[in-house]
DNA sequence: TAATTTAATTGAACAACGTTCAGTTAATAT
DNA sequence: ATATTAACTGAACGTTGTTCAATTAAATTA
């Protein structure tokens, strides 16, 4: 058949995306094949290739929407008051977000693009961006002047958790 | 054929992990296949098989080779002096290894064991003791009475690492 | 309305994968 | 020399990612 109207092409894009994460949470990156997304919306494997070049572009597409959820959630959840309060707040926000998707989560470290090819500018920036989340937080133990020293903390910081 | 006289059951086995960790290096986690690395050694893949009861038990082994060449790595190169010579020291031969070792240490975290089954008992030593290098180094700059803080305080520098 | 163009969807096909196991064969024991 | 044992093989099964000619539904044109 061709062009069904039951989606578009921006709602079916979500609607695989959506039907991964689902996969994802529950089984992990194991889980998640071309055949098993397919099935679960009922579509054959080929339409999964009109809107991703191949699985791994799935997956990374995955992993920003994960990085944007991760913000958002965190944002959400700010809470104000003495800096370290933030920052801990942070951390207890965060750790719980990882433990109520630990798959999911966990898909972030499992996955590498072949070869070693480096991840997209788009990608890129959402990490940026939630690592802003960081630095934001620990910029009050820095004086002025210091801004590299607190990327870098920012960047540890990250790293630890 | 049966019983080959050129290797026995243990050579053999030290082979095929010695051929993996050389495609690990190559080509990651990816490049690890069953055929590939049976291949590569002039066996059929159900040699492997006899040897290792599946490819994430021949992948656990090679993670745990890879701990013990860390810590020997580590050991080897331990340096005395002040202890926060001592503690930057293990930390830039750590970073020297891993830059070194990327692939390789790569699988340590892109690797997971299938549904949600734990580590065994052999490879959580591995760890522990990998992990006591860094409780050790970090001895100093804790009161007696405080090994509680110790252990944690190593944890988060491991994970920081 | 009917014919035509356009493009979304299919599903068979291909190569490679992990894994199994009946069968073969080399070494050992009788 | 024969029998026993156990290492090794490789074909086979089911699954995977991916491609692409064929099909078909919707949009466009006549």
């Amino acid at each position: 058949m061709a062009r069904r109207s039951d989606h578009s092409r921006d709602e079916l894009k979500a609607l695989i995306l959506e039907c991964a994460r689902g996969i994802a949470e529950e089984e992990g990156l194991r889980g998640l094949t071309a055949r098993r997304i397919a099935a679960k919306i009922s579509y054959a494997p080929g339409t999964i290739y009109n809107l991703f070049s191949n699985l791994d572009d799935l997956i990374l597409q995955l992993r920003g929407e994960t990085l944007d959820t991760l913000y958002d959630y965190l944002s959400t959840r700010a809470v104000d008051g003495e800096p370290e309060a933030i920052l801990i707040g942070i951390a207890h926000n965060y750790i719980t977000f990882v433990s109520e998707h630990a798959n999911l989560w966990g898909i972030m470290f499992e996955h590498k693009l072949p070869d070693e090819q480096s991840v997209p500018e788009w990608y890129h920036e959402k990490s940026l961006r939630l690592l802003g989340l960081a630095e934001n937080a620990i910029a009050f133990f820095f004086a002025p002047g210091q801004e590299e020293d607190r990327l870098h903390h920012a960047q540890i910081l990250w790293a630890a958790l």
